[in-house]
DNA sequence: GTCTATATTTCGATAGAC
DNA sequence: GTCTATCGAAATATAGAC
């Protein structure tokens, strides 16, 4: 709370005020992080758009904004983990005004996009849960492990924009091709 | 470090006289976790097998290993991105005794393998590692980002594993699916 | 609303007996 | 090696002036 009010330029007392305790505090910040972890992803997947325009929209999209908030992934993802009472906020937050129907919003025209084409020969079958779980996990990994793969792969910060910049090109291809028949 | 004395059954005092003080146990907890997250897979991919058989062996190691320990990539995930000093030590676990050489051990025969294929071709040109994030993103981020897909599927611990269960599958085949040419 | 000053609680570290 | 008891520091919460 300290560190927290240093920054924000006022004292403890003040943050008192305004949230009463620690808890609130976090809860607050963790609302508005989760709010724009998936901005556009979900109106995205809800539109009207082709299935292929939507990946390659849902790419570029969640790579350019999280290339300017690197440690929002990770920062939802161990908050999360450490207190699992958040997993209602998250998706309170990601379905915005309508709370619980956020998952027929997202899954139903996906799912239909996907029977259309398997029933047109033009893609092999996948679950919609996968089809967003492998999405997800090829967009928001590299963020969330960020450090672990600067790491691994020798890289500075330069050349993790380098390797997400590639990205953006490499994505809905390797993406699309997965599920070419 | 109460909490910590109490589950292992002893008391703080006990843990000072080990580990002297808390950093020192954190370093200590995190060495023994970063040794296990990749365990085979390093081996695996500087290994001889065909490079179709080692996706393969690398979901079912991965999946299977993180199944029994569903916490760790949160953990290494969250502990990495919070104290960046810990990237040495993550690589130094992962690389086992030979520290520094590990990116030439494991990108050389990728490498190798990847060109091979294309020069046949059979396989689309991929840097070796984008092939390794986007296999290591497709096994870990469900792990990491375990009670956020939770709480947005829907699912319950079962219900979890059972979408484990179905990667375990689905994935060898979607990954290699991708780089057909 | 914003501050200073302080009370209260928690936590990490240590001393010392056995 | 393992414990009980306690110190000292740090952090959170609160009181009260302006």
């Amino acid at each position: 709370m300290q560190e927290i009010a240093r920054e924000a330029g006022v004292n403890q007392a003040l943050l008192h005020y305004y949230f009463r305790t620690k808890e609130h505090l976090a809860q607050a910040a963790f609302a508005r992080a989760a709010a724009q972890l998936m901005p556009g992803v979900i109106a995205v997947l809800a539109g009207a758009a082709r299935l292929e325009d939507k990946v390659a929209q849902i790419v570029a999209l969640e790579l350019d904004h999280l290339s300017r908030a690197p440690y929002l992934p990770g920062y939802i993802i161990g908050e999360v983990t450490h207190r699992p009472e958040r997993a209602r906020d998250l998706i309170a937050a990601m379905a915005g005004q309508r709370a619980e129907d956020i998952r027929p919003r997202i899954f139903g025209p996906l799912k239909a996009d996907i029977d259309a084409r398997v029933a047109a020969g033009t893609m092999r079958p996948i679950a919609p849960q996968s089809f967003m779980v492998n999405l997800m996990a090829l967009c928001i990994f590299p963020f969330a492990a960020r450090p672990m793969l600067m790491a691994m792969l020798g890289l500075d910060a330069g050349g993790f924009a380098q390797l997400i910049a590639r990205r953006r090109d490499e994505l809905p291809a390797f993406f699309l091709g997965a599920l070419r028949p």
